[in-house]
DNA sequence: ATTTGACATGGAACGCATTTCATAACTTAC
DNA sequence: GTAAGTTATGAAATGCGTTCCATGTCAAAT
């Protein structure tokens, strides 16, 4: 393999005249650029990145962290990251970590290790302290709300949009409403929770455990979903589902079983995905293609912000 | 930062030993050994990869081409190739190249420079012979019926399984059978077109240039279809559509325009995604979480061979 | 006539870990 | 008792591009 070394030797210059050239350094003569130019030709010349990356300290690679890449959720977040990393001239990295900790811990690994700049972690199950502690080795990003001031961060505000929603029905008429959610741990859950608790007690409305639905990820989930309501013995008129697949779901369920939509029950996705739009599910909107741009910037400038997304209701024909 | 040479000092060793210890090599003695791993824990050291890279001239990462990531079918196939990346300890970089040939070279030039160490193409654009080009600088691999002796690929016969689903649907009775496929270049379709060409061709029916409908890709592309087929003069009875999610946007638009299934329209989808099974869509299953891994596997053994896997048909109502 | 700044070029240090080679002590084998 | 192998250790070369610093030329400014 031709190195720089052969390049200045082939081009009769030194390598600095020949680093110059290749990366469009002023102050080389046009004879000698030529010359170098020539000598890349015939070489059949490329740089070997890796001592690039060596010598600059940097790679131009960005690390994503997700649990599942197969989910439109995610899909989008990463769509509009990667709109941002074409833009920069970045590549992307991806950690898929169904949610296992220690697929989470090689990615900041391989920060610590300089093998990627920087990184944005879209859902986590490690601790934040342990994020934190990975915080000198380079820009660490994250997709939820917390406005510390340590780590960058762009998020919607679940509570808010949440209580939005909860009392959007409430005004319809629900007063049982569940909620279907992914996993329950994680920040945003939290928030949902805190929100729905919030909601019950302002209008002193029995809290049933059991309106939690957890485990909803996929469209096929919706099945699962209506056969837990209809287990139970009040089972709620109304459902937040916390995704617009999951939402497709149970409509698409709910058509089979004949049961009828919105009157027998309710539903409001979440997302605004076009599946929602086709299947014409009210959902709240999540702008997760800015989200994921905002997420990307974070990362490459490496500044320390909280920046708060907006969302909003999309009335459509299922509440 | 530490580096070895610190650590070095600070354990009274070379360099040499220290290389030895961090990557478990034998001919240490218990007492050194123990000497740099105080050293490591007390200057919390991490390698910088990038000089293990430029060392060893390998990165331990894969490139994977793919045009879209947030498609349940590139989904699942990103699924097989990450569960062997984690086996083999490799890392993935995906390039989403939305088709765009720029973003191929992109990769095919991430693999000349020895940023990544192999590359897995999902789908392409560019022409073999570009890729043809790139094989001295690493292992690439292809998802497509290709059986040169240059290139390692692994696909499934798409002509075989084309035909097998006409003459499925040719024996319930159809002989107006349309499909619909994503793009009209690449490998695949053409696979498609010839099986579809020599159908109609054997049973002596009309070849109808508007059978084949192009450009779907997404749940919501059933909508389309349907709007498309409706305005024929003598529309298909029956759909082969290669995407279980356009399928389900089919069965879906057709519940939502009361057609009935299959009465009116037959459907066949491809993959045997879940979706397919929630909505009981008869399909071609496609292991592609198995061609996944085999690609994988090709990619980083480097050894040049032509898988063909499996597929086949399932059963279900929509037929 | 002299100072100053722009332009041009190259030597050498730097980033850092891996690995080959050389050396030496110590066993084991015949 | 000597050849052959095992264990242990380090110096130095290797992989390769970037960049700081030094040096030199030539034209414009004072």
């Amino acid at each position: 393999m031709t190195n720089i070394k052969d390049l200045a030797k082939m081009a009769g210059v030194s390598v600095t005249t020949v680093s110059r050239v290749l990366n469009n350094h002023p102050y080389v003569s046009e004879e000698k650029k030529n010359a170098v130019l020539e000598a890349v030709k015939v070489s059949n010349y490329h740089k070997n990145i890796n001592a690039v990356h060596l010598s600059t300290g940097k790679t131009l690679l960005m690390g994503v962290v997700l649990p599942f890449s197969d989910h439109p959720y995610f899909g989008l977040l990463l769509k509009g990251i990667a709109k941002q990393a074409l833009e920069y001239n970045y590549k992307l990295v991806l950690f898929q970590t169904d949610y296992m900790e220690s697929r989470e811990l090689e990615a900041l690994q391989m920060l610590q290790q300089k093998q990627i700049d920087s990184l944005i972690i879209c859902s986590r199950t490690c601790d934040l302290s342990t994020i934190e502690e990975h915080l000198p080795f380079g820009p660490i990003v994250l997709c939820e709300n917390i406005k510390g001031n340590e780590v960058s961060t762009t998020f919607v505000n679940h509570y808010n949009i949440f209580v939005e929603a909860l009392e959007y029905l409430y005004r319809k008429g629900h007063n049982k409403i569940g909620y279907c959610i992914g996993r329950r741990s994680g920040t945003n859950s939290h928030e949902r929770e805190m929100a729905y608790r919030d909601f019950v007690k302002k209008y002193n409305l029995l809290y049933k455990p059991d309106y939690t639905l957890d485990e909803c990820f996929y469209f096929e989930d919706g099945d699962k979903v209506i056969k837990q309501i209809q287990e139970m013995d009040a089972p709620p008129t109304a459902l937040l589902v916390t995704s617009d697949q999951v939402a497709a779901g149970i409509v698409t369920c709910c058509k089979n079983r004949l049961i009828s939509i919105p009157d027998e029950l309710a539903i409001i996705g979440f997302d605004n995905q076009p599946i929602a739009k086709m299947m014409n599910i009210t959902t709240i909107e999540i702008p997760l293609e800015d989200m994921g741009k905002n997420l990307f910037l974070q990362a490459v400038n490496g500044d320390l912000s909280n920046e708060e997304l907006p969302a909003k209701l999309i009335e459509r024909g299922t509440v």
